[in-house]
DNA sequence: ACAAAATATATCAATTCGATATATGGTCTA
DNA sequence: TAGACCATATATCGAATTGATATATTTTGT
């Protein structure tokens, strides 16, 4: 699925610059399953535009600086809906953490311990974030995605925590038996 | 990370051809945290072996089709680990699949039921691939990622069957009282 | 013996990323 | 209240990557 068909769903919920789409799409409720940059926004909604499947108001008054809101149009709402009618790809996950971790005896047990408690909290506050925002936005259409981010942060989580414990289990263990040995 | 740190890291576990770097990257034990196409791959070997990161013997004996086995140098396992030693960057999670289900509401029920079902189906077929890979190479390298993939997949199984579960419910509920209404 | 699938390298247009340039409005604080 | 800083907003550009395709040989299955 291109950026394209990304902002007109996205235009499908609300009027909105591009601006805001990108931050949608980068910080906000969409975040934890899609992404994309201005590189790619900027040139779709033009795209979009010439297809007459978006319009937007130039907001240019009193000198201010140009804001340009974008709206679907009848056309783009049915472009989108036969998009939709095609069979979703495949879920991608890109993990630099699980490829470092291939190269965990490699390095230095302390090095890797950081990596899993770093991990850790980081899971934990984007979990704690989409928790609230699915509190928060009850019934809405992407309460179902905010419950598939929440279920998988959580299983991520807790075998991350396991795992730490496990860790530092085995490396007590490892410096008594060396002790013994001296 | 780049697709040339990618290689760098598969070549280091050992010796291989690009076309077996792709089957890792793409269908093998790496694949559920990594990818990258022919398209990046043969280029970032070019790369690698004009940096002298890594070298290829040149099969072409018997004018059998030419088959560059690369393999890693010691300057490659230096800047390897060099690049190791820096912060990994953020997982990324994209999926077609949570985008479509944002319009649920907007699709008829027997259209998102659908996508559900297929949905549990491939990531029932993922978890039993990364379970059996996770019996077989236990105390590998890939083992914690691996075991990654096991958790995350297991808690979506779980969520989208407890959700189709539901859906059900909602669905027959929604018929009974349409005809107690008749 | 033949067809089909797997092995293997390579390239290319289209897409996307990541960084940067530019400019205004709002808020905080010394 | 001046200055610093951050958020808003559009836009572009080189670099990286995707996804598809071309080509050719070997292996496997029937």
């Amino acid at each position: 699925m291109n950026v394209r068909t990304l902002c007109l769903g996205i235009l499908s919920f609300a009027q909105m610059t591009g601006y805001d789409i990108r931050k949608l799409a980068a910080e906000g409720n969409f975040s934890h399953f899609c992404e994309a940059n201005y590189g790619s926004i900027y040139p779709a909604l033009s795209q979009l535009t010439k297809d007459e499947f978006v319009v937007f108001t130039d907001e240019a008054l009193d000198g201010k600086p140009p804001r340009k809101i974008y709206s679907i149009t009848e056309k783009g709402r049915v472009h989108l809906f036969e998009t939709l009618n095609k069979q979703p790809g495949p879920d991608r996950f890109k993990s630099e953490f699980l490829f470092y971790s291939l190269f965990q005896d490699k390095m230095p047990a302390s090095d890797f311990r950081k990596l899993l408690v770093r991990k850790i909290a980081e899971t934990r506050d984007t979990l704690e974030s989409l928790e609230k925002a699915n509190d928060c936005c009850d019934h809405g259409p992407s309460h179902f995605a905010l419950g598939y981010g929440v279920a998988m942060n959580k299983a991520v989580l807790d075998y991350l925590k396991k795992y730490l414990a496990s860790f530092d289990t085995t490396q007590k263990e490892a410096t008594e038996s060396l002790s013994d040995k001296d």
